[in-house]
DNA sequence: GGAATCTTCCCCCAAACGGTTGAGGCGCGA
DNA sequence: TCGCGCCTCAACCGTTTGGGGGAAGATTCC
């Protein structure tokens, strides 16, 4: 069972270019090509491929409002391969929030760019280096702002810390001294404790900084909102 | 100018076929093995190679906090690829977050081993598809959490988020007042809106939404904390 | 055997918060 | 022109919070 593959650019030299190259490949059939972003769609919802080469810059629609629209209308698991000149950063992080499961350069040698699809192919994902690399620096950053902050953090005690990411998730004193099976006065006490000890006058702000420091992240969050 | 890269794990026999492998390459010089962190911190710091491959499960220091130590301590451009038989998260993200450039499986082929320590070596970060996948999971979540989360965020009126932004920075009533110049009064009546609309019950909660659904991000904080 | 720390809880009290109702002014579209 | 929603306030009231003490039991460390 061959993957098949839809390129999508407005150059048709570079589409071209991407098919014979593809085409050699045993494992590898190029099914459709399109020229902009509506006719992206549009092939993909007749061809049914299961990885879609997609370059940006296009006229009509570009390659990132046609990955969005292709996941979205979807019900085949299709993986969009976007293929671009440029790595700018709106550019990769719209791409990612878009859907794609990969954002790989033009300058990406021959024999990558079939390993590329096969590895989207096969349900992996894949970023050019210096996409990843930008992507790692943002990931790794937030967690801690400088032991500046995780210092204080670590100046609480277990306990506080527990009341605290309890605090962050909206609970009344009330509903966390149920929650950790104590009185109320003892989370009183803890979160006055929290708030001494990280020089904070509220409880909001005590959220604020327990999302500040990475002690809870966007996301993991008990409540669903 | 070749690639001067060192190599460290448990097993002796891995790291001699790492060494042999990659030093049929002519560009890339294995110039130091260690079998455990400790040891791959002082290795590090005698022979300041390049690239240092290491694996994770070790004893004495395991891989992250050495590679954690080696990046504290170095003066010079060491990259660190993880090269590991496992892969779950707490692993990637604490090797990422300690400086790693790259995480890679033990199943990689031998071409691509040393196309990743290229990569690395080159300054570009190269993660394993299954990690980069997750990886772009997590990061193409939290900015928001789907028109479910957005969608409330619209019946806000611009004055409702405008304070709604001001409650996320853990200011008082009496302070937002201030700031925006108007009465203790109206942003007590806006605080209000703010949370009849979005269905909470306290202004921690609205932080915790706040941050939850984008609204304010981790680092764009205007307390210094 | 202390000393220190953490956890658990109590009291009191002032301040802030959250909910409600109501009201005046303003702009915008029907 | 007449609503309608938004922004602006006000007063009232009950609840929650935050800060000030203090104290008992458990643990760890010296």
């Amino acid at each position: 069972m061959s993957i098949r593959v839809a390129i999508v650019d407005d150059q048709a030299l570079v589409r071209g270019g991407f098919a014979t190259m593809l085409g050699l490949q045993d494992d590898i059939e190029v099914v459709a090509e399109a020229g902009d972003g509506a006719a992206a769609v549009e092939i993909a919802r007749a061809h049914r491929p299961d990885v879609i080469l997609m370059d940006i810059r296009m006229p009509e629609m570009d390659g990132l409002a046609a990955t969005q629209a292709i996941v979205e209308i979807a019900d085949w698991p299709v993986k969009v391969l976007i293929l671009t000149t440029f790595d700018p950063d709106e550019y990769v992080y719209n791409a990612l929030r878009a859907g794609a499961s990969g954002f790989v350069l033009k300058d990406i040698s021959p024999e990558d760019l079939v390993s590329a699809v096969r590895t989207v192919a096969d349900g992996g994902a894949l970023l050019a280096p210096s996409v990843t690399r930008r992507l790692i620096g943002r990931f790794a950053a937030p967690p801690s702002l400088d032991s500046l902050v995780v210092s204080r953090l670590d100046r609480l005690t277990s306990r506080e810390r527990e009341v605290l990411v309890a605090v962050a998730a909206g609970s009344s004193n009330n509903e966390i001294a149920e929650d950790l099976f104590v009185g109320a006065a003892t989370v009183k006490s803890h979160v006055s404790s929290v708030l001494t000890k990280l020089g904070l006058t509220n409880r909001a702000q005590a959220v604020a900084f327990a999302y500040e420091s990475g002690l809870v992240k966007p996301g993991d969050s008990d409540i669903g909102f």
